[in-house]
DNA sequence: TTGTAAGCGTTATCAG
DNA sequence: CTGATAACGCTTACAA
């Protein structure tokens, strides 16, 4: 591989003006910036990135962890982290956090260790204070899907609230009264969040809220299994179950047709994040959009205009979930 | 961020010797081993991993290409490869090609300037003949899902002609004769050996094959929904529908029960891949097993002992499909 | 507008 | 087993 040394002596000029028209930064003048892109054409000449890196302190390159590298969710925010990235000319390093606090700080540190200009974290596991600390530190962090308190520079995330509430009100606004929920655990804000908001729904239509009513599940298809399994041995009524998110509701519709449940006339189900398996489903799932692409993009906006100067760029933190009606939520 | 400069006065020792220590393969002894990795203690010492690359001409990364980063398929593939790699203290630099010839290309192109040690790819748009040329670079290259004659050393790759004929083996034994077929773009080598494998399992069972009772598609939803309006439309009859993939048999079910089928009672349906929207559909999906994640997971093992010499991995190529039975295909 | 030269933080080659 | 010292290929003051 030709380096700029070579490129240097072919064009007749010095490395300085080289590498000024490669990073095409500096004035050069035209007659020679063009007596140089030849020399770089003859010579098949690629800039090392990582001699670049040593010498500009800057790699060009911003670290992702996510959960999990599969499922739709992390797919959505990846893609559109990427996309907008890689537009700009920097790449991505993916590495994983599988929602357990040593292995997210874990993936943090290796991170950290490839000399990342930026991170951009999806963590579910780990304490406030830790990302305090971390923000603290010389590497700037962009955090996905999560408002910390004292951070909310560095966050992009979802209004929960909003889309908790959004659910429940899509079910009343259908006629519903009875309506059960399995919440995700409660260690992650956005669960939590996601329940106040039924709450607040319930209120507002003077719907008296029930601790029975409710199934502290996990955001796993299992979840929804086991909630509804426990609702119906405790001989609960309900004609609709809002569910955290999708897995769940996939989940409990397969227990519910097990337990001979006719769907959707025997029972309205509602989910949340709109993931692209709520299309492929049966009944088709009616639920709350996450744009979690769009979010990804945003992150993507957040730290080229942060790290790497890119000014313009207009910044939203905080997303607003939508409903999605489809056929799983039955009129009353 | 302290430099092994730091490092070595500290431990009143030379650079090289810090090097030693730090990369751990030259005979250093054990007392001054120890002042060192005092010394780095001490200081929160962390090798400048891009000081390291430009020194040591290896940047422990390895670029992956995909098609999309969402989407099960590529999720699992990226999975297996990731969990493999990172073990081994290498990262992964991903990007996108989008099965488009050129981006494709790019995306390759791009990976190549980010000086990656290997590169693992999903090409689907590229030649046979890019990718030959491609491999005689300096850059290894391990091509995922496809084999490319003369390439073998640097395929993994599923069997997909058995795939096929597996599939429909499965429909054949439960009694079914009248099969239709909806296959993938035949650009794409593993749509064509899924439907060579199909015609096989015909052949075998004496059952005629029909031109009329082929769809040529294309790997998505749409796929489905065409191809069956499309036999239908036509007037044919079949009481089972082999899908050359998931997706196509979720869109063919959805369309399915549109037109008034019931499932799978009037039509039994089988996909392939086993991606995991399967498991979600209703009825649960038959379908082929695809073992993308531990095919990504044998591609990393291939770089790790090609590239980095780790030996005494054992490598398999050509990865066995077999069949998951589930309820979407019923016995005549 | 262009050139000179000093880094950037390691590894690797050679002596000792 | 350890130490000098020259790369590695580029960027960036600073000078001209």
């Amino acid at each position: 591989m030709a380096t700029i040394y070579e490129v240097s002596k072919l064009a007749g000029v010095s490395l300085a003006t080289v590498s000024r028209v490669t990073s095409n930064n500096a004035l050069v003048s035209e007659k020679t910036r063009q007596k140089v892109m030849d020399a770089m054409e003859q010579l098949g000449y690629r800039p090392n990135s990582i001699a670049q890196s040593l010498a500009s302190r800057r790699t060009n390159s911003v670290g992702i962890l996510v959960s999990e590298l599969h499922g739709p969710f992390f797919g959505q925010m990846m893609s559109g982290i990427e996309t907008e990235l890689r537009a700009a000319g920097k790449h991505v390093i993916i590495t994983t956090g599988h929602s357990e606090e040593d292995k997210e700080k874990d993936g943090i540190e290796f991170l950290k260790s490839r000399n990342c200009d930026a991170l951009i974290v999806h963590v579910e596991a780990v304490s406030d204070d830790y990302l305090r600390d971390l923000c603290r530190g010389d590497i700037p962090v962009y955090i996905m899907s999560r408002l910390v308190p004292e951070l909310e520079e560095n966050c992009i995330s979802l209004d929960n609230e909003l889309g908790g509430y959004l659910a429940t009100k899509a079910v009343i606004d259908q006629g519903h009264t009875d309506i059960a929920y399995i919440a995700g655990q409660q260690f992650k804000a956005d669960a939590r969040n996601r329940l106040i908001g039924h709450k607040r729904a319930l209120a507002e239509h003077n719907i008296p809220f029930k601790d029975s009513l409710v199934y502290m599940g996990d955001f796993k298809e299992t979840g929804g299994s086991e909630g509804l399994k426990h609702f119906v041995d405790n001989k609960q009524s309900f004609t609709a179950l809002v569910c955290a998110n999708d897995e769940i509701a996939s989940g409990a519709m397969t227990c519910a047709r097990e337990l001979g449940f006719a769907l959707p006339q025997d029972l309205s189900v509602i989910g949340f994040d709109n993931v692209i398996l709520a299309r492929y489903m049966y009944p088709k799932l009616t639920t709350i959009d996450n744009p979690v692409n769009e979010m990804g993009q945003m992150a993507a906006k957040l730290v080229l205009k942060n790290v790497y100067q890119q000014d313009k760029l207009v910044i939203k933190q905080i997303f607003e979930p939508g409903l999605i009606s489809r056929d799983s939520v039955l009129s009353r």
